[in-house]
DNA sequence: CAGGTTTCTGCGTGTTTGTGCAGGAATTTG
DNA sequence: CAAATTCCTGCACAAACACGCAGAAACCTG
């Protein structure tokens, strides 16, 4: 990895996430933690950052603090991400759809994957184009703009055509009863179609969305092959879950 | 293999790679590593890449290095893109390629426009996504990181299967003798089935693409219905394409 | 076409840059 | 304050680089 590259990776990291750990740097990009600090002074150097012991901030951070509904769900998202990221290794095809979960999913991934990402999710698609090795593959269609993800009969053709080896869905809502609901019709189209179509099929949710329900069903329990929560695996609230028979990590 | 076909490798591998490493050129087109870092040079003084050490980044890399076309330029694009709206009227079916100029356009769209409009290209289609009334068709495929454009037999498919009424296209270089010609192959491949789907063919092109060569050719003057640029009708670099059979606005 | 000129390429030289490692100083943390 | 990180300094080594030179090819030009 050239040094240029290294360098606006560290920055895209920064700017995405606020701030970055030199240790986590290292171990991601696999280079010394030398390297990672000269980097990082470098940057600091130019501006483009603010290195503080252990790790660098991004500028923005100072001003803004926490106004957003914060740091917790946030972190959340992040282990939720993390453990997705362990299913992927180099040269699979991996299909997602959109929604925050996916997009911290796309956010942390490794940059020396190498692998094919498919979604119909503009934002994710900017999110997997800023990774150096990985092909993305976009799924055309009429555009929804509230979603922000193509629709459509045509997506949903294409996506059959696919066989992807795994297969990551964000979550709306979650009930033992009523297995995955959502709210967005044109949307569920689309996520029935890629459950048919992946080998193996990943739902992402935070706790919160756990034992809700909205109006239009997904999938059942029993087409979920594995289950990822932020959540360690004994919580009771996943209990049931699990006696339902669902693969919770 | 000659020099000008080599450097043409090395440009056409940097924008699909978005990175290069001098020790695989060299060892692909089997020359020594300095002709390699003596092409790279020369191509980083035309403003090609950007060298670094150990190979070279393409330019798109770091989306903030455009320090160039200023002000000027943007200006020039504006008249462009306001000659182009004029021949778009509601309901319409509108194709467009990708690049700065289109993007001009997409922005400068007024807004009570409704029509539908097609793109593969993410920025113009983040642009469009941003209007009130215009619906959006993505067309998908594998991206090109370097030119954020979707490229492959499915877009072409896709372009195939539609039939637009007009279409617009950035131009990369225009010759009264070559037509017009581009730099990669696969957006070349597009522009072609672009231009065959569609009704009208219209290129937009700022002045100083006039009167410039690239090595892939995309169509005859013939085949152009319109050609916009910033200049006046009776601007003399304009006659010879008049001449020629060439409409100009 | 002969002779000269320019361009292109590869090689050897020494120099610069990038990276990792070791050991001691500085810092955070409990 | 003691342990654990993290940081800095200097050093070593490999890779990449710049520069000059020489032979070969291409290209004028009268």
């Amino acid at each position: 990895m050239l040094k240029k590259e290294r360098q606006a990776y560290i920055l895209h990291q920064v700017n995405l996430h606020n701030r970055v750990l030199s240790s986590s740097l290292c171990s991601e990009i696999n280079v010394s933690e030398d390297t990672i600090r000269r980097d990082l002074q470098e940057l600091a150097e130019e501006g483009k950052l603010i290195k503080v012991h252990g790790g660098a901030l991004s500028h923005s951070f100072n001003q803004v603090s926490f106004p957003n509904e914060g740091v917790y769900s946030q972190n959340n998202k992040q282990v939720i991400a993390n453990k997705a990221i362990e299913l992927i290794s180099n040269g699979m095809f991996v299909l997602t759809s959109g929604g925050t979960t996916i997009m911290e999913l796309a956010r942390s991934l490794p940059p020396q994957l190498k692998a094919t990402f498919i979604s119909g999710s503009i934002p994710v698609i900017l999110e997997y184009m800023h990774h150096p090795n990985i092909e993305v593959i976009l799924i055309g269609d009429k555009i929804s703009k509230n979603s922000k993800i193509t629709v459509g009969s045509d997506a949903i053709a294409k996506i059959k055509q696919m066989k992807p080896d795994i297969c990551f869905l964000g979550t709306n809502a979650l009930d033992i009863e009523h297995g995955i609901t959502d709210n967005d019709w044109e949307v569920v189209q689309l996520k029935k179609a890629m459950i048919e179509a992946s080998k193996k099929v990943v739902f992402l949710s935070i706790a919160e969305k756990i034992n809700s329900v909205q109006p239009i069903k997904v999938c059942d329990l029993e087409d979920i092959d594995l289950l990822i929560t932020e959540l360690d695996t004994n919580n009771p609230i996943l209990k049931p879950y699990i006696q339902a028979g669902v693969n919770v990590a």
